[in-house]
DNA sequence: TTAATAAGTTAGACTTGACTAACAAATATA
DNA sequence: TATATTTGTTAGTCAAGTCTAACTTATTAA
């Protein structure tokens, strides 16, 4: 049986993985903010389920089966971030709390009558993409803004970060999903951005905040 | 801290609690599908935070606090059903155990904003009161369908059982909420009723099933 | 390359909410 | 009213998931 408890672990070990699948027990610890010992004897029990590859000293490496678990978890999560925001009207940076209760249901009913109801949306109210009913992500092709160089003109198309904290700063500039944004400069010290986008002509952005942007470029520009 | 455990507790007791707020240890063990002592060592902390008056051998009684808290989840309950019947499509035989788990939700947000988009419905799908943010439950002056006479005609309003098993009797018979009832005749062995409604001119109802019926007199008929 | 620091592990304790076995009180029955 | 049965209680155990304290391994810096 996956717990409660189990699907917070294997979401978070899915979302901190790097693109090798691993990632270390303290930033589980930090991200769950629980003790290390705690996610020390969690480890061994996912790891005894077949969800994680785990051997004492290494880091915490996600297994197919484990990345099919979370996927399904975080299916749940986004299709309600979606549902809260366009069904129940909700703004996005209020969702987060109550999707993390509502993503434990345990009733796939519910969650298709959500999707269906939505139109089988393929990305979620920040971006981010909803895996399918077989955990299979979509993948989004976009990159950070803080990879970005100036003079490109990009569009925001998702966060890879959603605190409530942070959406509310996004907010507060008038950032939001679908802007086209325009890189003007890069400060080779503190990689601070300056960009423009529809009525802002001069923006500071930090680099913190460009890591946490996903863009796409727009259609035909040149570097 | 209210945990999902007292949470259902609460649920029970006030659910099975006779008109003098009391009820007996086992009938909560039953309702709840656990053991004997597990009931006792949870009255024993419900007592100690206020929400139950409880002594050794006696009956217990669920407190003023008790009821308003009990009064909080039924009304998540509630909501909960008939939001997904309502706007998500399903069959009212359909959402009690999905319901059960909405209902541990711990969002004011969250159900105040179902409420709004229902229009602050007064009953849910099976016709039982929703109580109001403050815990107040509108009385509805019904009565069990076990308790009228032969000759009355009676509008079905409201059922004080919903399992899934009943639900789907109900269905099969297509007896539906809303439906007037005239009682013909009580068996005096059994008190199996016989009733007829639209296109059912003649059905036999067992004693067990006119006592989950919750019926109200049809306007300006006599016995 | 050794010492200091950070990261990870083990052992043991605690809380919640369940259980069984054994016993006590209350109720029903003969 | 004495006995049998049902109902409720106590004591002790268990599993899940958390914690702190103490220890080990790995990494970083002197």
């Amino acid at each position: 049986m996956i717990s409660q408890s189990i699907e917070n672990y294997l979401k978070a070990i899915f979302n901190q993985a790097t693109s090798s699948d691993e990632v270390n027990t303290s930033v589980i610890a930090q991200a769950l903010e629980v003790s290390l010992p705690s996610v020390n004897s969690m480890v061994k029990k996912l790891a005894n389920m077949g969800l994680l590859e785990y051997e004492k000293y290494k880091p915490l490496k996600i297994t197919k089966k484990g990345k099919y678990e979370a996927a399904l978890v975080i299916r749940k999560h986004r299709l309600t971030e979606m549902f809260l925001v366009e069904k129940m009207g909700f703004g996005w940076e209020e969702v987060h709390e109550i999707a993390e209760q509502l993503e434990h249901v345990q009733s796939n009913d519910f969650f298709d009558r959500m999707d269906e109801i939505l139109g089988y949306p393929r990305f979620d109210p920040h971006g981010s993409p909803i895996p399918d009913k077989k955990g299979i992500i979509t993948p989004s092709g976009y990159k950070r803004l803080s990879d970005c160089a100036p003079g490109e003109k990009v569009v925001l198309k998702a966060l890879n970060y959603t605190s409530d904290d942070f959406l509310v700063y996004l907010n507060s500039k008038k950032l939001a999903l679908g802007l086209t944004l325009s890189v003007h400069n890069i400060e080779p010290f503190d990689k601070n951005m300056t960009v423009s986008y529809p009525q802002h002509p001069y923006e500071v952005l930090s680099a913190m905040v460009c890591d946490k942007l996903m863009v796409k470029k727009t259609a035909g520009n040149q570097k």
